[in-house]
DNA sequence: TAGATTGTTAATCGATTAACAATC
DNA sequence: TAGATTGTTAATCGATTAACAATC
């Protein structure tokens, strides 16, 4: 794989979800389709689809498509799924534990190889076979373990800290749960979740349509 | 408000940075700031934020900048964080329990006024003062509480009927936590949080982030 | 071969940035 | 008033869509 553009942020959001319609392809035992075919089922247009994909390589064949599970492999691939990242989760409440059980994120490649938390009523328990360890075992446990992402379930407050202890220890990405954006003096990779964001958005869009329904109701007086 | 022009969603996400950050300012008695000040500190241009508020109306004055609290303010009112929204909690597993203990939500606006699931264990409890109900009671529920949103946590499987259930039921918002794209023959506004999708797009940055460097190091030899 | 569908170039559309007159 | 900074128009940039030659 060589020097390759940098391909837009744009693209690389959408790449998820190829990812799982592919998958729900498979499931079905469909084995090959086309980008009109598959532009349909997305609600996007075919050439999005032929262009989002060249931007890795050609996938598919003239006349024929795509190959759904060689593309299925190598989105896979582009994504980082089979590097097998190792991810500590930091905060066992709620979101954490929440975390810690989803089974999407196992499948997908990324493995929980820690929990980390402060509350003594939490330390020792074990949270889908894995043990709740604190945190001043966190600098101990990753310099014997090669942790590649701190996944940050910690309170607000904490947050800036947290980070910046992770990537002091040399973590490569963080995916944050905390309504912040964090900066910092390292190259760590940041990856958001802003819930309360996504929420907000959808209040947006209750009110936008509420608003809408009014002033056609308005024109009609 | 009259009709205004539809909004483009680029914009509309932005909100809700915004609107933290305009919070962050007001919690250090900052009460005025000018676009190029806040550009500074969101990393983005001032003409953007300038565009983007002109969108919705015109908030600040010339010579002075925004008056922080007021922006604030208005920002909150466009996301309709005024409108009390209510919502409802399907499924009660470790993510919907960590959404009903999350307190950013009422602090904007959103209130959880019901847990629904299926699980006997789970019936009868108390997730933050909200007794967990049974799904078979739903509909009664329902019909003698307004409800705006549906916050959907349940499992994978269940997630397109449970969703057309609440439409049916006239819920006016989904916030759908299952890693699936909502279609829905209804007038639903959707908005998802697609946790998987996000990750993966952490581990195509990280990705993205070896390459680079091996070929900067390549470069060198 | 003929038909289908890709990969890719060109055209369009929309979003971001720059510039500046209006005005506090 | 002079200085600052907005609101807004114009210029640029990037992303999406359309078109079509290449090719399976």
């Amino acid at each position: 794989m060589g020097l390759r553009k940098k391909v837009s942020l744009a693209v690389v959001k959408r790449l998820p979800r190829y990812y799982r319609y592919l998958s729900d392809l498979l499931k079905v035992d469909i084995t090959r389709i086309s980008s009109k075919e598959l532009s349909m089922r997305m609600g996007i247009t075919a050439s999005q689809i032929r262009q989002d994909l060249n931007c890795f390589g050609g996938f598919g064949q003239q006349g024929y498509g795509y190959n759904v599970e060689y593309l299925y492999k190598e989105i896979g691939s582009i994504l980082g799924l089979n590097n097998n990242y190792q991810a500590v989760i930091i905060g066992a409440g709620n979101m954490g534990q929440a975390l810690a059980n989803y089974e999407n994120f196992e499948k997908r490649g990324f493995k929980i190889a820690g929990i980390f938390d402060v509350d003594p009523e939490l330390i020792g328990t074990r949270i889908k076979g894995i043990e709740v360890t604190h945190m001043d075992k966190l600098e101990e446990f990753m310099q014997k373990t090669k942790i590649d992402i701190g996944i940050l379930c910690v309170p607000y407050e904490q947050t800036p800290a947290v980070a910046e202890r992770l990537a002091r220890l040399g973590i490569k990405g963080l995916w944050n749960f905390s309504p912040m954006d964090l900066k910092l003096p390292y190259d760590v990779i940041i990856e958001n979740v802003h819930l309360s964001d996504s929420l907000m958005v959808l209040g947006y869009k209750l009110n936008e349509y509420k608003e809408m329904k009014k002033n056609k109701k308005e024109q009609k007086t």
